[in-house]
DNA sequence: CACCATATTGACCAATCGGTCTACACCCTG
DNA sequence: CAGGGTGTAGACCGATTGGTCAATATGGTG
């Protein structure tokens, strides 16, 4: 192989050491286990992703691209609104009760982690938090237009409600990845919208 | 001073301790930190607490009984039903927005950090919030006896539901520490009771 | 007054932490 | 085919990690 081009690839790599991450939060994955996972050579981490921090800061906007902003767009060109906030309270029970590994949403473990001392990582946390009240906004306003919504809530609060009970089943899904508990409050926060 | 007396304060010092690991985490709070929060040597921390982990599991079983089991003690003796859940997501929000240190709650913090890869741990956390939805039931069953309470919902559901706004105010508090959005959430968790 | 049980103290430990740097392998370019 | 720029590989760095231990101080008890 020519010695410019890496013998990895730097996404796949970028992965697994978002999956280590998302598992252990930032201080509880040393350098030696995103060696050991990542299958890469000190060296070559450092040169490719700079230090740790950075490496994690990769990983970080690397879920949100890949497991909020692509999950959201889909849904929103795929379901109607009512249907689209239903079959995202729906897939994170599912995800949550599937998933025997327990690890929850990385952004939410991260807001608890790092974001009272670490303002960059703050920033992406909270604005993943705001993009999905907006996400939420945007379907609750159509869904109202179309009638398939209530009116008798401002959206804005609807909107709110609804990324408590989301933050609420995320953590939960970590501490109690129960069927029942999950899907009910899934199900009592989208009652509030009919 | 005697030598079989300590010359520190036991319970004093573990809130030391209790604080710093809710701050920053049990992996984010190094034996250095602890040694210099509590003002007592390496020498009698592990004499007296034992090792990392056991400090923390004494200082998360402290805040468990201090902060969560006396707060719903005494709510539950000095409210009538639904005052006393009012009055608790009440608390909460005006603590997180009042609170410029952005502590969140510890219970909550280490259910995200530890829950995964520590049983023990695990099952505090756990046991926490279910003794809150215990509670969250018991007031909710007197509530609806006395007519206070909505009918309309079971009240396993409504208890269910109230777990997971807490569960969502308590990590905003630490993100996304504005009145106005945790409010929102309170009020909205509250408007299905009645 | 000698003894003993305990608390304090800081030196000390191996292991691991995050991070750097040099030696080497590679193959395109001049 | 010599030179150069790149990526790989792992030795190496000082600092810090969690944890142990022996020396010392203390003051009640026999």
């Amino acid at each position: 192989m020519a010695p410019w081009e890496k013998q990895f690839d730097v996404e796949h790599t970028l992965e697994k050491a978002m999956t280590a991450f998302w598992k252990n939060g930032y201080a509880g994955t040393s350098m030696q286990d995103l060696i050991t996972c990542m299958g890469i050579h000190k060296g070559s981490i450092y040169a490719t992703y700079g230090d740790k921090r950075s490496l994690f800061l990769a990983a970080l906007r690397h879920y949100d691209a890949k497991f909020r902003k692509d999950r959201i767009t889909r849904l929103e060109r795929e379901c109607l609104p009512l249907g689209a906030i239903r079959a995202f309270f729906q897939s994170l029970v599912d995800d949550a009760v599937g998933d025997k590994t327990r690890f929850g949403c990385f952004l939410t473990n991260t807001a608890l982690e790092c974001s009272a001392h670490d303002e960059e990582i703050a920033k992406i946390v909270s604005a993943s938090q705001e993009d999905f009240e907006d996400f939420f906004r945007r379907m609750i306003k159509a869904g109202k237009s179309t009638g398939e919504i209530s009116n008798t809530l401002s959206t804005r609060q609807m909107a709110r409600a609804l990324l408590g009970s989301l933050v609420g089943i995320l953590v939960l899904s970590r501490s109690r990845p129960e069927k029942l508990l999950l899907q009910t409050i899934a199900d009592e926060a989208l009652q509030k919208l009919v």
